[in-house]
DNA sequence: ACATTGACCTGAGAGC
DNA sequence: TGCTCTCAGGTCAATG
């Protein structure tokens, strides 16, 4: 789940249920889920203070507090948020639990255990340290940022666009998606697309995405034209019909239509 | 410089 | 039903 859509969306849900609110605790049951800062630093960072803003680049949530320090927290392939009053309620894989003053409690759940939670005092340098390449939704990503980030491939587009030193953000499930609404097969050369297919591609890079955000990023939501709800065993192409190809591409599966990807 | 593989983890679903 | 096998939206390191 947790590519760059995913992300953005636990980023609004945090802005609209945690922001302003005291912590009063920290709870981390999975210690070495905490990378980079020993988690007693953690919890002394955050306990008493509150968050005030929030942000992301890529796949990557940045809370920050009243103190200067930013939380960061990475989804891996199976993370989420939930906000919630009841412990009872309290989510399945719960690696983190920050409760609040007001009594109600914030979970980080991760079940495999991918994902990681990390402090920045600095975004940007966050971001140089991990040599993220720009934000797939930043303008600062725009068709000469793509055409240079295309350049400095010589692997498959898919490689290149899942590559999060090039651009931050795509995965595998929204890569194939991306494709898809371009007519672009996942497995051509980054090299040999033609300057209108790379606008194409360009432009599907940002449409996909903003309509994953506007439809919550779920998958029963999105378009009928759209690839994802098809991205199984037997799938359909959702424009012609034939059956979708299920093929490794730079070791990861992609699905697509190879009549309609050219 | 690239692709490939395996590791990290856990559990859902398929197949028997 | 219950067991085993395969696979999964991310990243990283080792290998060819």
């Amino acid at each position: 789940m947790p590519e760059l859509p995913d992300v953005e969306v636990f980023r609004r849900y945090m802005d609209s249920t945690s922001l302003h609110k005291r912590i009063k605790e920290v709870q981390v049951h999975t210690r070495n889920m905490v990378e980079g800062t020993p988690v007693w630093k953690l919890k002394a960072t955050l306990e008493g203070h509150a968050f005030k803003s929030t942000d992301r680049h890529g796949k990557y949530l940045f809370a920050e507090l009243d103190n200067k320090n930013w939380l960061v927290l990475h989804f891996g392939m199976t993370a989420f948020l939930k906000y919630f009053k009841d412990l009872e309620k309290n989510p399945p894989h719960e690696r983190m639990l920050l409760t609040f003053y007001n009594g109600y409690h914030l979970a980080y759940d991760c079940q495999r255990k991918l994902g990681k939670i990390t402090l920045t005092e600095d975004v940007k340098d966050f971001i140089s340290e991990q040599e993220l390449g720009p934000d797939a939704l930043d303008d600062k990503f725009d068709l000469a940022a793509f055409r240079e980030a295309l350049g400095a491939s010589r692997s498959t587009v898919k490689s290149a666009l899942m590559n999060q030193n090039l651009v931050a953000g795509i995965g595998n499930i929204y890569s194939d998606e991306i494709f898809f609404q371009a007519g672009i097969q996942p497995k051509a050369k980054a090299q040999d697309l033609d300057e209108e297919a790379t606008e194409r591609l360009f432009q599907s890079i940002k449409d996909v995405l903003k309509t994953a955000i506007d439809k919550q990023a779920n998958p029963e939501e999105l378009p009928g034209t759209y690839l994802i709800p098809h991205r199984k065993k037997n799938g359909k192409c959702p424009k012609c019909g034939s059956s979708l190809k299920k093929e490794k591409v730079s070791g990861r599966s992609s699905y697509f239509c190879s009549k309609c990807q050219s």
